[in-house]
DNA sequence: TTGACTCAACATCCTTTGCTACAA
DNA sequence: TTGTAGGTTTCCATGTTGAGTCA
């Protein structure tokens, strides 16, 4: 048995020498050249080290970061920072919004001291992890995405941009951290974590699982959640402890009528065309077969109306104009599913807002304005759900939202982070108003997301 | 450099029963 | 006998984002 050589080629591992029998290496039948996935690195080592005969190693080559910090850490991040360690520097973190994922990541980063790369899912979320890494270590960090190509030791990059180059630069770090890691379950992203050869990997997450499934795709290319931290578990010392308060508003009676009728015809054509809805896949053919089916389509457009009565409700917007009365001197944040809604509330209640329509800029500003307290509440979409740097509130209003557990999570995390300089005893309870509208499919909705 | 635009990708979209094949 | 898991192939609409292009 010769020995066999590994190197880094265009995202996979080429493997020269005798490479018959290597489990995870494949033959290319075209050129002949016995090739592993470069995600595979780790593992391929591994067994190569115990095999008879050794191997040359010439996959990285990587110059040693000295890299320190002054952060002291929590005990659950110590407790998640060991549980990655042991499970061989590989896996994810499940920890809260506001519960300090970062400060895991950079402790992380300080023991390995080699080349890192921090992939993250928006520009805004770019620029802060670039400017938390140069104010920590004091070194140069560079950037993929939002206009620059920069490498660095320590690099930052956007899902998309890592996507571009994870072939030209998966040789060159040893270390990458997958911020929001949920996202490498997405069809395109998942090829970011394949083409990398990096044998230490992190993932952060406040959600780890998918309702498709793909985060048994992650676990394989990042490692399983090695540590779990639930809002529940931090509330009431490292986040604010916090209530829920479903409120339940009654439909007028054209909004019944109105509703009724299309959810009627829904599910009229479910039964008579015998599909049964089980789970979101079965929805998914629906929706294939409305390319075809006239009624199918009408079928969908009818869902689309009567899930609009439902989440635009007008007595919710009487109840919302109550609550924003109860809580005049409280930090509010109103959340809905509509970008219509948004600026229907922004007009009646004189509401700073922002979708996925407001520019950079103005939506920098509303948010520095709701920080420094010139205003005290905004309404938003979805846009504020994540990868936004969004200022403290105590009270969430959710007008309207989706069944995912994600969403939910998100929005209360919002409201959730300790009171600045005093995280010891965060001043009064968050709290989070659902609103759903009675006798409609929002209430099974609104179940699903707890 | 900025802003407006297009494009592609991602995420959610869900009813209350009942058929079939296969494993325990 | 009794549970229980179970596949299709591109895609009705809305919201959001990043990258790329062009003026």
């Amino acid at each position: 048995m010769s020995a066999v050589t590994l190197s880094y080629e265009n995202g996979t591992l080429r493997v020269d020498g005798d490479a018959s029998g290597i489990p995870l290496v494949e033959e290319d039948p075209r050129s002949g050249v016995a090739r592993a996935p470069a995600y595979r690195y780790a593992a391929l080592r591994d067994l190569l080290s115990q095999r008879a005969g050794g191997f040359e190693d010439r996959v990285l080559d990587l110059p040693d970061l000295d890299l320190t910090t002054d952060y002291d850490l929590r005990a659950y991040q110590r407790d998640a920072l060991d549980a990655w360690r042991d499970a061989g520097k590989r896996g994810v973190l499940e920890l809260p919004t506001g519960s300090g994922k970062t400060v895991v990541a950079i402790a992380a980063m300080v023991e390995l001291g080699v080349p890192t790369l921090v992939v993250v899912p928006t520009v805004d979320l770019l620029d802060q992890w670039a400017r938390e890494l140069e104010a920590e270590f004091g070194v140069p960090v560079g950037r993929f995405g939002g206009g620059e190509q920069r490498a660095e030791a320590v690099t930052v990059s956007t899902y998309d941009s890592a996507y571009l180059k994870a072939e030209d630069v998966g040789d060159d770090f040893g270390f990458v951290v997958f911020d929001e890691v949920h996202h490498l379950g997405g069809e395109g992203y998942r090829d970011v974590a394949r083409l990398l050869a990096a044998p230490f990997r992190l993932g952060l997450t406040a959600t780890f699982e998918r309702p498709d499934g793909a985060h048994e795709v992650v676990e394989e290319l990042v490692g399983s959640v090695a540590y779990r931290a639930s809002v529940d578990d931090l509330a009431g010392e490292h986040l604010a402890a916090y209530d829920i308060k479903r409120v339940e508003v009654e439909l007028t009676d054209e909004e019944r009528e109105r509703y009724e009728e299309a959810q009627g015809t829904f599910v009229d054509y479910l039964r008579s065309s015998g599909l049964s809805l089980t789970s979101g896949s079965d929805y998914q053919k629906l929706v294939m077969r409305s390319g075809s089916d006239p009624r199918a389509r009408e079928a969908l457009l009818a869902k689309q109306r009567a899930r609009d009565v439902m989440m635009n409700a007008d007595r919710k917007v009487e109840e919302l104009a109550r609550i924003l009365d109860r809580h005049r001197g409280d930090r509010v944040i109103v959340f809905t599913a509509h970008t219509d809604l948004v600026y229907r509330l922004s007009e009646r209640f004189l509401l700073p807002a922002i979708t996925s329509e407001t520019g950079a800029k103005e939506r920098r500003e509303i948010l520095s304005r709701f920080r420094e307290g010139r205003y005290s509440r905004v309404v938003a979409a979805n846009v504020l759900d994540e990868g936004v740097d969004v200022p403290d509130a105590n009270v969430a209003v959710v007008l309207s939202g989706s069944g995912s557990e994600r969403e939910f999570t998100q929005r209360l995390g919002r409201v959730l982070r300790p009171k600045e300089g005093n995280s010891e005893s965060p001043t009064g309870r968050a709290l989070l108003y659902e609103l759903v509208s009675a006798e409609t499919a929002e209430e099974r909705v609104a179940d699903r997301r707890r």
